[in-house]
RNA sequence: CGCGGAGUGGAGCAGUCUGGCAGCUCGUCGGGCUCAUAACCCGAAGGUCGUAGGUUCAAAUCCUGCCUCCGCAA
């Protein structure tokens, strides 16, 4: 069976790789163009452009969607089917209209819930004990069409959004190889979403980053570790603002106001005053203009007073 | 040439401006105290100061090249 992969990030590559690895025919990718980025400004390619080329499939990089030409290389490559992993484009209903056997998705969520371009996160950020990946076929509408299959798999009490994002993408990977294998034989199941309990999963953004901390331990955890790796929860701590990578509950009570700094050990860590006289331990943060490092660490080197 | 920071015993830092015996908080090892300890006391080991050259009586420190690492921004 042709396929057309379309994809961009690591979530994605790791998708590829796997059909790639399957011994599925994938006759052409499409991936975002070459973007300055890194120190320097460097030109760089996304991952998917880098499996690839790796393995000589055919890359395609569009610049727009819609002006026509996207759609003479998709066709160009007489697709069944198009498999979609985190573009990072909507595609216009020209181009979904193109292969056979559909165009499919897989998102990193259990749809409805968390449709949009974060759903990973947002996952962590709300507290969620379980998430998971879910294949359906791409429709009009952002994240809202058929479902075909989905994977579940429980959230950990400190995992990061970075964390989850590679263990679903994993999990998606496989998920795909599924769907298409069932497509292929004729035999995906397709169920229309219940939009009536949809939720959306906007993209982060670094006015997010600052630390509530009126807000519960767990909230506060949660809140590190769906914004790690980007863009990170920040902390004002004596006037500095350092991002914060890890923490742990702490059994102690205090009657220091929120946000203030309960202890600094330079064993253990940065103990800050959360909601309701409760504590939670900074274990791991970034000091402006520097590397990450064990609070404890930090502290050895800047002493700080309580 | 996008902007910027840094390489100093195992870790995190100071010292560089104004050259002059390599320092701090930890860790490690040995000993002591203790019912006990991540606590306390005593002692020890461990560094060609990223690298190559230059200036100097003398370079971690000043000058030049190179290597490596990191932050911001995207």
């Amino acid at each position: 069976m042709r396929i057309v992969f379309m994809g961009t990030p690591d979530f994605a590559a790791a998708s590829l790789k796997r059909l790639i690895g399957e011994g599925a025919d994938v006759v052409g990718v499409f991936t975002q163009p070459d973007k300055p980025k890194n120190r320097g400004m460097k030109l760089c390619a996304s991952p998917v452009k880098e499996i690839a080329v790796k393995a000589g499939i055919p890359v395609f990089q569009p610049e727009k969607m819609r002006d026509g030409t996207a759609v003479e290389m998709l066709k160009s490559l007489n697709p069944e089917l198009v498999a979609v992993v985190a573009y990072g484009r909507l595609l216009p209903d020209d181009i979904l209209a193109i292969p056979p056997k559909g165009t499919i998705n897989i998102h990193g969520s259990l749809l409805p819930k968390y449709r949009g371009a974060a759903p990973v996160q947002w996952a962590v950020l709300n507290g969620d004990r379980t998430t998971g990946v879910s294949s359906m076929y791409l429709a009009h509408e952002l994240d809202s069409g058929d479902v075909i299959y989905t994977s579940e798999t429980e959230i950990g009490e400190f995992e990061t959004s970075g964390q989850l994002f590679e263990r679903l993408s994993e999990l998606g990977a496989e998920l795909l190889i599924k769907t298409v294998r069932d497509i292929e034989k004729g035999c995906a199941p397709r169920t229309p979403q219940d939009s009536s309990v949809a939720s959306f999963a906007p993209p982060l953004t670094k006015e997010m980053s600052p630390i509530d901390w009126s807000r519960t331990p767990r909230e506060i955890v949660k809140h590190i570790s769906g914004l790690d790796p980007w863009p990170a929860a920040t902390a004002e701590i004596g006037g500095l603002t350092f991002k914060v990578f890890g923490a742990e509950y702490t059994s102690n009570k205090t009657g220091k106001p929120a946000g203030a700094v309960v202890s600094a050990d330079a064993k253990k860590g940065i103990e800050i005053a959360c909601g309701k006289g409760e504590t939670l331990l900074i274990t791991h943060l970034q000091a402006p203009g520097g590397k990450t490092m064990a609070a404890a660490d930090y502290l050895r080197g800047h002493p700080m007073d309580v």
